[in-house]
DNA sequence: CCCATGTCAGCTATACTGACATTC
DNA sequence: CGAATGTCAGTAGAGCTGACATGG
């Protein structure tokens, strides 16, 4: 089976149309919150990951440059809390980036072990096509929506990860 | 570090605490609507994974009972599509399931190659415990916010994995 | 001393691709 | 034959835990 653009279609057709649609329906919406938010980040990863691939990056390393432009500068141990993995994994990314010339590592002036990771032009330069690619799953995905609401549920989110975190 | 309820301090001791807080905060409202959606998955489905560890099951495994018992009866394909993983990963977790007594398999009787998988009442059993479990962390998440406003929210997410399927 | 940080190493989990048989 | 299904392999990459050094 293909996992590309259009794979997925719902019904084979050796299932009983809509025995007890009722039923049916009844159950289908009451599948978890949960279930629905990991489904849509299953499909969303995929269809980045294949998004990002002919650009020659990761979902992860595309993660770590969004979090660094959007801090200007940060530790290892800062990128990896805010990508929700931990320093080691970060760490490996930021290998794989600064050997490509997409960040630079330079020690904190106030603090000897910390070293700063920040964007490179050559960085920038990668991560404003990622977000060209991005954008464009991003639009299909809120299709049909007002920006305006997609910003609310924006929001949402962001409050169900801070409840999460304590 | 800790990765358990309270470990994601968002600032370090030795940062700014406030450099160019207007930029700061433009720059983060601006991260993207997937970066959210991902990190939510993540901290979901780490809380999640340690709230059904005691109880024996993966994350996997549960999602895959869920399928199950939203749907009553379902072929491995079936249940591989509605996971949003491939025939081959959904088979080991029905494997896994099998051995363990929470899923039946018996031959569809319309199509000789069709495997009909369907809940024991063990796994029924097995399935409320876990939701229970689940239900307190959806519940944390959620605080704050009318019943109302997550459902709607939920629709709305159905929606993007609508849009992203094609 | 204690704690945070960085980082090397090995391991494990998970899901993937490939290949093949079977059924309709 | 072609399409869908099930399933046995082997593989790959991502992230984790452990361990250790170092700085404040």
């Amino acid at each position: 089976m293909r996992y590309g653009p259009n794979p997925f279609p719902i019904m084979s057709k050796n299932q009983k149309p809509s025995a007890e649609p009722t039923t049916a329906r009844a159950r289908r919406s009451s599948l978890r919150l949960t279930y629905v938010i990991g489904s849509l980040d299953r499909v969303l990863r995929r269809r980045m990951s294949e998004a990002l691939a002919p650009l020659g990056l990761t979902l992860a390393q595309y993660t770590a440059l969004s979090v660094l432009e959007a801090n200007g500068q940060a530790s290892n141990a800062q990128v990896a809390e805010r990508s929700f993995i931990t320093p080691q994994s970060a760490n490996e990314v930021m290998n794989a980036m600064a050997s490509r010339n997409w960040i630079s590592r330079e020690p904190d002036p106030t603090h000897g072990r910390i070293v700063l990771l920040q964007l490179t032009d050559e960085g920038r330069a990668v991560l404003r096509e990622c977000e060209l690619a991005v954008r464009t799953i991003e639009k299909q995905m809120v299709e049909g929506i007002t920006a305006d609401t997609a910003g609310t549920v924006q929001g949402h989110l962001e409050t169900f990860v801070r409840n999460l975190r304590g």
